[in-house]
DNA sequence: GCAATAGTGTCTATAAGACACTATCCG
DNA sequence: CGGATAGTGTCTTATAGACACTATTGC
């Protein structure tokens, strides 16, 4: 090979399978919030390894697509979500993560309101849950599905029958799941709660950016934090940072539920600054 | 293939090589710290593609090691250092960021004090530069090897010696860089000033974490922020955030130069604290 | 009126920024 | 003494948390 080959006449003679390759996925982790708590979409594996075991869901990135994309195909299949923003959480790299084959996989983040997601329960291909996110001390938490909790109600599985007549709600801890998910949730739970403080990742929660309360608002911050905020201090920190920068504003009508009519308020900037990095 | 099949069974069964698989590399961004300037280490290719541009230094990662592992061996073959924390910065995935074939690069962020820097300019595989980084408006920035600077000044090549034959600096700007490593340096500049905020990632460009003054701590924080940090107010942030806590003690010696003496400091915890996530 | 929810006001402690001042070395 | 660098003090404003209070609806 003489050195002054042009770029063109190397590309030529390059040969791409000189070195062994491993495989890569993309996993999702998609998060929703339903009142002040956190839930996590979790399917079942019905093949080995790790077969009857939880994870989060992924696939493979193909040759003509981003990790993102792949991503977004993957939970697009999984739960009709388009539209969304992701954020990449962090590639997980160990040599034996999974016993069938070196797996490199890039997670991403995804926060989708409730009311937009329509998780495939039924698909008897798999079993898709929403699993309550029950935060622990030190970043620790269980993955729990309540007997008869509403939020699965349209499940008709065999798990679903099973679970319905059993004693007591299904507990997932470390061990329950597959590969090295546990620590890929608890890392995701980590990022979530650095960056509600100084992002706008809340709002991408919200079902209705045209409308809606400080008080679903707050429940957000409630669920990623797991904690109740005091309510004054988060109207005047909601207030100082995104209505005096006018990133909200507030609507005409008011939120008529129990109690005392809510304002309600509208996100007055380009769609794409929420969840920007 | 039987639904009852074990998980060994399915593992034997298993064909590993059915899609296609993309390249993965480590690619690593060395930033140091001079007075209160900062510096980015530099490789010129010396093949295609992207041939004589320069480059961040990196590699691919091999099926029997993490990407964190590859990134440190190629730290060391670059520069003989050992014993640094690396920070995962992010996954580049777009399809065509290599003209040669499907690279996903696994991109992280070393900082190393300049004193353990033994980058091996002289090595005639390839030309390695520090680079100084000159921050502009909007996280943009240029790369800088000033002529005839003392930091490269070891450097005998051929490159170095029509460096300084000539008139002006030689300036790097986003089209002189080869791949996608303008955008990763970008965010790197980004993802270390957010950090330096909150956690205590300045430690790690100090050269003796036994014995450093609250000047250098200053220098290195100015580096990172490209502006000059209040002397009275940086003193105070360090005094509260780590004397106070415990994680730095002064000690009985000082620091004589010129001027008023220096108290020095020492990192009094495990050292495994500096630049913990 | 009462339960329920929305929304305000106030007090305190802490933190961030601007900036003037003092201290201690060398020569 | 003066130049150089280290280190202190003070004033102002912004922010965070605790917590008591008021407002507006339906029934």
């Amino acid at each position: 090979m003489s050195k002054q080959q042009t770029e063109k006449e190397f590309l030529k003679a390059y040969n791409p399978n000189k070195y062994e390759r491993p495989s890569v996925t993309a996993d999702i982790l998609v998060f929703t919030t339903i009142k002040d708590e956190l839930y996590l979409l979790m399917i079942q594996r019905k093949s080995h390894p790790y077969k009857d075991c939880w994870a989060i869901p992924g696939g493979f990135v193909s040759m003509d697509e981003t990790a993102k994309e792949a991503a977004i195909r993957e939970l697009y299949e999984e739960t009709s979500v388009k539209d969304v923003c992701l954020e990449q959480l962090y590639t997980f790299s160990k040599v034996d993560r999974d016993p069938r084959m070196r797996v490199i996989s890039i997670a991403y983040i995804v926060m989708v309101p409730f009311e937009k997601l329509q998780f495939k329960s039924g698909d008897d291909a798999k079993n898709a849950r929403l699993f309550l996110v029950k935060a622990q001390a030190n970043n620790e938490f269980e993955l729990v599905l309540k007997k008869k909790d509403k939020i699965n109600a349209k499940c008709t599985t065999d798990f679903q029958k099973e679970l319905d007549e059993k004693e007591e709600d299904f507990v997932l801890r470390e061990k329950d799941l597959a590969f090295d998910h546990y620590e890929i949730i608890k890392m995701a739970i980590k990022r979530m709660r650095g960056k509600i403080k100084y992002s706008n990742i809340a709002f991408s929660f919200l079902n209705d950016l045209d409308d809606f309360t400080l008080t679903e608002l707050r429940y957000i911050y409630d669920a990623i934090n797991s904690q109740k905020a005091d309510i004054g201090n988060f109207r005047r920190f909601i207030k100082r940072e995104y209505e005096q920068k006018g990133f909200i504003v507030q609507n005409n009508s008011k939120r008529i539920e129990r109690g005392r009519p809510a304002t309600t308020y509208n996100w007055a900037r380009e769609r794409s600054l929420i969840f920007d990095e």
